[in-house]
DNA sequence: GTCTATAGGGGGATAGAC
DNA sequence: GTCTATCCCCCTATAGAC
């Protein structure tokens, strides 16, 4: 029922919302297709396999954080408001109708997907996961941030704690997150 | 093909097992019943429904775990040994075939299974965080674990971390779950 | 308790018209 | 690019024989 020049920009985000609402094997292209007002076989157009789909969305992801990264507006703010800024992206997760973050929806069901998806998402957590490290790693040199231990360690632990706080609070509502986002930030400056 | 009298326990063993592998929407009654070397009635005859299959799972995982608090070899540990207690069980989990704990696996896909099962879902992960509050709030006031602000904080996010962990693994390797359980250490030190 | 057989539906995917 | 039509497979679930 939109844009037809966009149509596979559209189908590319309800794939995105409907990975991060029911999982993979939680959603079908029936699912898009009624929700684009077209038919099944309009998405295979698109998408010729599911897979192709579920990598499409995360190469998507992917490239979004890198540009995200590298733009001034996170790359200049400091240290401080850097991982602010990463922990709102989870923060605005739970706040868009419950979704959970993209790589831990299918690392939860990661021995059920199929494989070209399973080393994107791979890409996609060490991508992150590093660009965390990094950032850590710079804000307790400058001295603004503190914890003890590897950054490595606490990068994977912090990207841990989210990625489960965003499913816990499917079960346990929506505060227990934001008790988890406090208890990050306790941790961290000590 | 294997004891008659305890069928009933050991497709729970195998459906126990699937979840954590594969997710509710990843495994089906052919899984089981391929394995258990029968046909897939013989299993609805046993649990009419996959959602009254999952529950059962997660109704004996809860009585399990309840079990196990309550018992001497767990009651009678020190603070520090019964937090160790916790983390191995999760450290057993990836050990298994790179399992993922039961209560991450269905909350990552919780939109897209029957509602009976969230609602046992959510009970066990009530009452595992339950007990890990009590824990922290007694070993912090006996002196021989610190963290900062509230228990019931730090007791969610301990357990998200190792949620999350667990599933990051699959992607990344078990070193890096065990990178989480160091770090989670190193937060309850200082 | 397990079997055969089958109903009934949904899912992924393709062929060919428009 | 989207449609109709269809294929084929897998899945959940049930009926009735053994």
């Amino acid at each position: 029922m939109v844009k037809i020049e966009n149509s596979k920009r559209t189908i590319l985000n309800l794939a995105e919302s409907l990975l991060q609402d029911k999982g993979f094997n939680g959603f079908s292209y029936a699912h898009i297709a009624n929700e684009l007002g077209v038919k099944n076989a309009a998405i295979h157009y698109h998408f010729a396999t599911k897979e192709d789909l579920g990598v499409a969305v995360v190469q998507r992801y992917r490239e979004r954080f890198k540009l995200w990264i590298n733009n001034s507006r996170v790359k200049d703010l400091s240290h401080e408001e850097k991982l602010d800024w990463f922990l709102r992206i989870y923060t605005d997760f739970r706040a868009d109708k419950g979704k959970v973050c993209l790589v831990g929806s299918m690392e939860a069901e990661f021995n059920s997907i199929p494989e070209g998806l399973q080393s994107e998402v791979q890409l996609l957590h060490k991508e992150m996961l590093d660009w965390l490290r990094g950032t850590l790693t710079e804000g307790r040199d400058a001295g603004v941030i503190a914890f003890n231990g590897e950054p490595v360690n606490k990068a994977a632990l912090i990207m841990s704690t989210l990625q489960g706080g965003l499913q816990m609070a499917r079960a346990l509502g929506s505060k227990k997150f934001h008790d988890v986002v406090t208890q990050i930030k306790v941790d961290l400056l000590v």
